[in-house]
DNA sequence: TATGTTGTCGCAAACCTTTGCAATAACTGG
DNA sequence: CCAGTTATTGCAAAGGTTTGCGACAACATA
């Protein structure tokens, strides 16, 4: 069985129904190379199926989501989908300047989880979890000026302020 | 001098504007307990200042959080404010169900953080780290249905796919 | 104080995402 | 295989947030 096969029969079992769009649009996922825009997916999946609406792709893909069958991360504000590898899943560490996307490996939250867990009593969803920070290329050339999370559209010419 | 007044100073410092709408926006949140949103930061700010527009708030705000003077939240997807206060700095749960924000010391990610920049050479933006997940309370009433994160409208009556 | 520079504002429109609703289609049981 | 139930869809509209742009105002300099 696949793995496509088996999220379908999970979404099943779970008393969600078997559509042509959510197949659709997890064969997109699935097919993709890595995390995908959900403008993207919604593209490829009206060149199949024209009619297949924008909500119902968001609609499917925080239903996939929810079962744990893609990954959801955010970059740069938008949401983007990756479909989640058992046995090799990662967070992801996104750059607020670049806004690349790398991956981390579950181990390094291990910790943070069962201490919240065990002090607070909180469940963090690590499943989605995503650290947006600066990668070593963009804090290399912090010196420089970026181009990203500027809130005023011109700026003081000193560069102090800089998010990069 | 005041936390304000300090803050005023920075901005100036760093090459940005004193304006009246900035003087206003920073007493709000100041005067405000705990996180505030943005539409009611606004409210509160049109009370004084009529004309001032909810563009000029959102703008204003992001500054603010740049240079440091408020730290951002987001709860369930809305943007919330509160000052940064300098020593007494903490990080943010929030649950996804009730939507409660709880605080949570620094110490909890130094560890973290220190990791990441010394295995990766990533910087991750912890002053405005966030960590979504569940809380105690929504925890143990695990069993019964919620009415949040679901991504249908109707939904299956199983009750095996809840969020909360 | 007058003048120039340029950062900031208000407005309107765009952006991404979510939601209400009636019509439809997937599953269930007979 | 048919009918009933209800999850799901497409559409349109709203929601929160960001952005482009011309007019304006804050600061610096003289």
């Amino acid at each position: 069985m696949t793995r496509q096969e088996q999220s379908l029969q999970q979404l099943q079992s779970l008393g969600y129904r078997l559509t042509p769009q959510r197949l659709l649009v997890l064969a997109i996922v699935a097919g993709g190379d890595g995390h995908m825009g959900v403008d993207e997916i919604h593209r490829q999946a009206r060149a199949a199926y024209p009619y297949l609406d924008l909500a119902t792709v968001y609609r499917t893909l925080r239903l996939f989501k929810q079962v744990g069958v893609v990954t959801e991360v955010d970059i740069d504000n938008r949401l983007h989908y990756e479909l989640t590898a058992p046995g090799e899943k990662h967070h992801h560490m996104v750059c607020r300047a670049c806004h690349r996307a790398l991956n981390l490996s579950p181990h390094y939250l291990e910790d943070f989880r069962d201490t919240l867990l065990r002090e607070f009593d909180f469940e963090p969803d690590i499943a989605h979890f995503t650290v947006s920070g600066h990668c070593r290329g963009c804090r290399e050339m912090a010196a420089v000026n970026d181009k990203d999370n500027n809130p005023m559209a011109g700026e003081p010419a000193d560069a102090a302020k800089r998010d990069c």
